[in-house]
DNA sequence: AATCAGATTATATATACACATAATAAAATT
DNA sequence: AATTTTATTATGTGTATATATAATCTGATT
């Protein structure tokens, strides 16, 4: 037990939350200042201000200079997901973990992927679609589009052995990723390769990154049908 | 200009995100001691704590006492979405929002509902259905269960005036949030309300909250066929 | 009355130091 | 040799203080 403990600043972050949750302090209404609330408490301002900022990052309160501490007025439910490489999501789940190259080719940018990338001087794309199985049953399907001026070592990769997805995240750091999510009816081929019917509705998965300005890939990874994106914990 | 300022915990947080994607530090690579990094840079060793920190927030790096810090060794794109009011969410977009109830009942829980409370002795649900409109046309379709012992209020409240969405938002904060995102196809009757063909493939937001152990509302948001949900820049 | 220069105020950041805690290694004990 | 105890080490937290910054108010100047 922590009985005599003196007070930490998740303590003083429960405190302030629960009073939120009581409607002691309603949306909008303005909190102690940190310093009155550091003597009520029996604590220091630095205490407080670690709680304070930790509310403000969860989007539960707002911090203005002078202005001092208020209750968000319009509480947003913030949700945080984690992307990993779909073999280490397949294999936490307890599955067998493989993946095969369904196509590959090089081609020049269609204006849709350009348009993604925000750049319109793109030079040789390297494009592959891939199929990644759970227990040897299709679990993402990929389209992935590569910037080979910015990552021309991968041509020298057997994408075969490590898939792309796991090349690139553990070669090419990004400093910038665009991520966006939305259902897609699945076209006759996506179907046959998820094996489901055509136009099931499916969960898609967007992201561009960039190093600097330079844009390094797209993805498009498409879900199985049942598939649900929960944020962590 | 900031020429010949201190050294800011944001500057610190630059030097390493840097390196990390000069691949001075590569994924698994054990970064400088805080002490050492201090020394090195010049500044106080909370500084760089506090870089440390945001890194390993951002999913960047791993801290372990006594272990020190190491550049996550698969690293994550963690996307963070906030699920503002829908009344908010358009009128942001430019819109102007409008509301109506499709369908509204007490009913005892569907043992589907139940389920996603994880709670087996319920009582009497308030059940919602209601269109969110932008502009006129059709933009999120909302199927809601309120748990009336816990919100007992909610009765007197005008849900054609102000939405169940709003309300509760406003009046009953949670201590606790699941999130699920996945694809659905419409229904027959959904797509009639959306304006859109049978079995189109609609982004699904699930919400269920809690007040301590006492379930709120569930939620289910359906999304037109365009809609891409984007994580906060 | 409008404008602009300071004074005021609350949060934000930087520093320094002490102690807590967890993980590990080394030493002592059985 | 296996186990337990102890020491060490790097990060985590709490405190105290000084300074920075932004927002607001005050009042002097025009």
């Amino acid at each position: 037990m922590n009985k005599d403990r003196r007070l930490g600043w998740k303590d003083v972050q429960n405190h302030i939350h629960t009073h939120i949750q009581n409607c002691t302090y309603r949306p909008g209404d303005q909190l102690p200042r940190d310093e009155d609330l550091a003597k009520e408490l029996g604590c220091a301002r630095s205490t407080v201000h670690r709680a304070m900022r930790s509310l403000a990052d969860l989007g539960l309160v707002e911090r203005r200079r002078r202005g001092g501490t208020t209750v968000k007025i319009d509480p947003v439910t913030r949700a945080t997901i984690d992307i990993a490489i779909t073999r280490l999501e397949i294999e936490a789940r307890g599955y067998l973990y493989t993946h095969h190259i369904v196509q590959q080719k090089t081609i020049l940018p269609h204006p849709s992927i350009a348009a993604r990338f925000n750049a319109t001087n793109l030079d040789q794309l390297l494009y592959i679609r891939s199929l990644h199985l759970a227990d040897g049953r299709p679990y993402v399907c990929e389209d992935r589009w590569i910037v080979l001026d910015t990552v021309p070592e991968i041509k020298g990769v057997d994408l075969g052995q490590i898939s792309a997805n796991e090349w690139l995240v553990r070669n090419r750091p990004y400093s910038r990723c665009d991520v966006q999510i939305y259902a897609t009816p699945a076209t006759v081929e996506e179907a046959e390769l998820m094996q489901t019917n055509g136009r099931e509705a499916l969960l898609a998965l967007e992201r561009t990154t960039w190093i600097g300005e330079a844009p390094i890939t797209h993805v498009r990874a498409i879900h199985t049908p049942a598939y649900r994106l929960k944020p962590r914990g």
